[in-house]
RNA sequence: GGUCUGAUGGCCGAGCGGUUAGGCAGAGGUCUGCAAAACCUCGUACAGCGGUUCGAUUCCGCUUCAGACCUCCA
């Protein structure tokens, strides 16, 4: 538990030494999905990011609660006043109630975290069932004068509590900024600036997801869950809150807002935001019409995709980008991702196959060393991969022949790899459940003739054998020492 | 318009004031009955123009281009 791990935090915008504030203990908050669609490569992005975070606090020795929201009560479309929220607008389409929206899509995420090998949070806490807690928090903000009735809904009252604080300080906006450049307002009534935003909305008639509250029938404000929330889970102050970028403003800057005006300090240390995924240069969204679906990408349907992709060789390719650059998307990337990632499965079960020496050539402390190093500059993956990579030639090298290696040392290398690689990294080698028990048997007696027809020089046999195999996925290496086979 | 970020070889993507990123693709070689795999070798990329410097892809300025946020958004 070296504390030399180094973050990078959006609030001060250069990289700072993590320190937490009651280790070993660490609190994690990340702002989670609004569940009223399919996931998709964005959220793949923020979830494996945050993931790694995670693992990676955890294989260095802290004890984390992490902390991910589902946010199961609809924001509001669009800025003004009124409008249907994006949870009962879909329950309206489909005709069905919102809960089952926001269950339905819960689940779905859930699925395809799994399938990606995303660890579930420690505590997922659901909006809709933390209004009381938001209703408390609202009231405490009005008792502090930094927010104001009107019509049944609560404002946030942005420039009261500039006079006080500044607002902004995430994104680095000044609000001197955002009203000389505010767009038009329109039909904003109840609000007394635009710049405000709201803690707590009244319900208009057809508006279904509604809740009981001091001041009108209606639903909290977008950005009051992960503030109520984040409090009660990690208490008033806790470590690192995270989330994709297009979340610093305004949906963190509101956050930071309330919880100041509640208790008077902000709650996170480190803010830390992923970057977003692009397609031809565009970031991937829904509201842009170019979100590719998780369950598109693993099936393969959709007409950008040249083929399926599997949850591992998507996880693999969002870790050879830094976590803060913005990935672009292609089948190109993606089909060198899965290559790639063969490779280093390949070497990671290679490694049981070394000849051992009485001696070593090779030094196996660095393979955890440089892994550290690499992450511990900000999570930065795509060098501790290289580190991996560099590995992969190492031991292949030994398994031919070249270099040295102590059983001890053997070990200590095929552990090591073992927890990089599946544990931090989350990488799991999925042919070891492509059913290679089922056919073993079969292998053998097929490797077994081919090995007679070898022997008898019946190259037309054993070549059919081989290209066979090939054919329905199975890929045959001819070695000094008999032939492996892998299913592909 | 305001705030901010980026521009790296065929593709993806790190990095740094002078030394090999890495992956994929490509070329040559070793091995092999032939393959495959593996291993070895290779390409001289850092948007453009100035400036600082002994030296800049890396620092500064300008230009061009691209993107993000300013509306829900991972």
């Amino acid at each position: 538990m070296e504390s030399k791990f180094k973050i990078h935090n959006t609030q001060t915008r250069s990289l700072e030494e993590f320190v937490p504030l009651d280790p070993p203990r660490v609190g994690l908050y990340v702002c989670g999905p609004t569940v009223y669609g399919d996931p998709h490569l964005g959220h793949a992005r923020s979830a494996i990011t945050f993931d790694l975070l995670f693992r990676y606090l955890q294989y260095s020795g802290y004890k984390v609660r992490y902390v991910r929201n589902i946010t199961d009560v609809g924001h509001l479309e669009n800025d003004a006043d009124e409008g249907e929220d994006k949870i009962s607008k879909k329950a309206r389409i489909e005709q069905v109630e919102p809960m089952e929206i926001s269950g339905y899509y819960t689940r779905r995420y859930h699925q395809f975290m799994d399938r990606l090998n995303v660890l579930r949070p420690s505590i997922e806490p659901l909006a809709s069932g933390h209004i009381i807690e938001q209703i408390e928090m609202i009231k405490v903000i009005l008792d502090h004068g930094y927010a104001y009735l009107g019509n049944g809904s609560v404002y946030f009252d942005v420039q009261a509590y500039n006079n006080d604080h500044p607002y902004g300080v995430l994104s680095g906006r000044n609000i001197e900024d955002m009203i000389s450049s505010g767009r038009t307002l329109d039909g904003q009534s109840d609000k007394r600036s635009p710049l405000d935003f709201a803690l707590w909305k009244k319900a208009s008639p057809e508006h279904i997801m509604r809740w009981p509250s001091p001041w009108s029938d209606g639903f909290p404000g977008w950005h009051m869950e992960c503030s109520a929330m984040s409090a009660k889970y990690l208490g008033q102050r806790f470590d690192i809150h995270g989330g994709g970028m297009d979340l610093v403003f305004p949906h963190h800057d509101c956050e930071i807002a309330q919880s100041v005006a509640a208790t008077g300090h902000q709650s996170a240390r480190y803010w830390m935001h992923n970057n977003m995924i692009t397609m031809e240069g565009r970031k991937m969204g829904k509201s842009l019409g170019n979100a590719i679906s998780l369950e598109q990408f693993l099936t393969g349907d959709h007409p950008l995709l040249q083929q399926a992709y599997s949850a591992m060789t998507i996880r693999f390719f969002i870790l050879q980008a830094h976590y803060r650059s913005t990935l672009d998307f292609s089948n190109e990337a993606l089909q060198a991702a899965q290559k790639g990632l063969e490779r280093l499965m390949e070497a990671a079960r290679t490694i049981e196959k070394i000849p051992v020496s009485d001696a070593s050539t090779v030094d196996v402390a660095t393979l955890e060393a440089d892994f550290r190093r690499a992450m511990d500059d900000d999570l930065n993956s795509p060098i501790a991969i290289a580190g991996l990579f560099d590995w992969v030639r190492v031991i292949n090298s030994l398994r031919q022949g070249d270099g040295k290696i102590t059983a001890q040392d053997k070990e200590l290398l095929q552990n090591a790899f073992h927890v990089l690689l599946t544990d931090v990294l989350g990488l799991v080698d999925e042919s070891e459940t492509s059913g290679k028990e089922i056919v073993a048997p079969l292998m053998e007696m097929v490797l077994e003739v081919r090995k007679k027809a070898r022997e008898n020089k019946d190259w037309a046999t054993s070549d059919i054998i081989r290209d066979r195999l090939a054919a329905v996925g199975i890929q045959i290496k001819d070695g000094k020492d008999g032939t492996e086979w892998e299913i592909k």
